[in-house]
DNA sequence: TAGATTGTTAATCGATTAACAATC
DNA sequence: TAGATTGTTAATCGATTAACAATC
């Protein structure tokens, strides 16, 4: 379908946040918006929207700007949201329940086709419709459901272990939560990381950075 | 404390993940590490490894490398984690709890004292040893509590009118799970987000990327 | 001392911003 | 047509990498 070669990693990053803004206005009823209206709104400059945009093709118009509906729609087809990409989610602790429930994988291109976990007494609850099954079936589902996406919602300390059971399976994609770092030990994996803690200590440092003394309490 | 000016945002953003690894080291016993060696573990190359220790300071010793426990601590110091930053959760849905159970604030610099909904199903119900409030009860608590972040885990719609209140109160930095962008609206605080659904989109356009014919369909 | 590896400066690379001609 | 705003090229800025002298 697509295919976008050479698209830059910050180029990418900005563009579930153009589909955000994009969606609000559309909800708001603004039918067309030019890239300096955009910006103000966004934050980002009027030349860096526009850059963007034009790597994936000219969507604006020449003295009129951008259809917000027609835009929105590029910018969803462009990030792939027209899939129906099939994921699994490994463990069903407090936060692979937060992601089962809280997600809308259906509008974001993918959709939830089972959820693991080892623990016996998770295993058999219900989450969103899908009945946790035990781990130790993972092989037996993943041949007869072919499975694109695997998500991470277990220890750090388990995540190998498993990471090496569904790349035996194919299982080449993952949305990680494990506070462990995937992408060293395969290279051809595709993983997108939300290492909550990294998040945490970054606001940490950002806070510490604005309120301490400049080096007085020496 | 610290203050240190003008770190770049990628620089800082790096920190989290040497503190990991060092971490990972300094439990397996290694005394020792050279930035070549960092260098292969991590993914970074060793040139960056030394630009960006060097913004802090000088932690190494020219033929020996860093001592990986001080670097450690010197880092987790850099990052503010010896702090204890006084924080409040605003939601108590999936999200919030999984935020509220699975999160070690201590070891990030903070402290979590209070968790607020307006659900009254959820008001009273004891999450982490913290009995959740009513929102009602924000004003009150803010002020017998002196509170440095909030930790929004509302849905969108309810974000602006939360983060007000929150502005009013003085609490001006916030760790944001809503899919809203807070940092538009006020220019003298700090935000640090976790959208979700963008880094699901992220990887709905990578795997899209990786596996879509190249302009064959059409 | 000799070898290793840092700290730091200089070179390269890439991303953002500015400018403007094309055009709706 | 005239005005507005894009698409796109060129200029600037910043971040990464390479190189090497300092030094443990």
């Amino acid at each position: 379908m697509h295919k976008y070669e050479n698209i830059s990693a910050p180029v990418i990053k900005r563009l579930p946040r153009y589909y955000r803004f994009l969606g609000e206005l559309l909800d708001k009823g603004v039918m067309r918006i030019s890239s300096r209206e955009l910006s103000d709104k966004m934050g980002f400059t009027a030349s860096q929207i526009r850059q963007d945009l034009n790597c994936f093709g000219g969507f604006g118009q020449q003295g009129y700007g951008y259809s917000v509906e027609s835009l929105y729609n590029e910018i969803g087809h462009i990030l792939g949201l027209d899939h129906k990409y099939k994921a699994i989610l490994i463990g069903a602790g407090n936060l692979g329940k937060a992601v089962a429930v809280h997600m809308s994988f259906e509008k974001r291109g993918f959709q939830l086709i089972g959820i693991f976990d080892n623990d016996p007494a998770k295993v058999g609850t219900v989450i969103r419709d899908i009945s946790v099954a035990d781990l130790d079936g993972l092989e037996e589902f993943c041949a007869e459901n072919p499975t694109d996406v695997a998500i991470f919602c277990v220890p750090k300390t388990a995540t190998q272990a498993i990471a090496d059971r569904l790349y035996k399976l194919g299982i080449k994609n993952y949305w990680n939560f494990s506070h462990y770092d995937l992408s060293i030990h395969y290279d051809d994996i595709i993983v997108e990381n939300v290492h909550l803690n990294d998040s945490l200590m970054i606001l940490c440092y950002r806070i510490s950075d604005a309120n301490d003394e400049p080096e007085s309490t020496k």
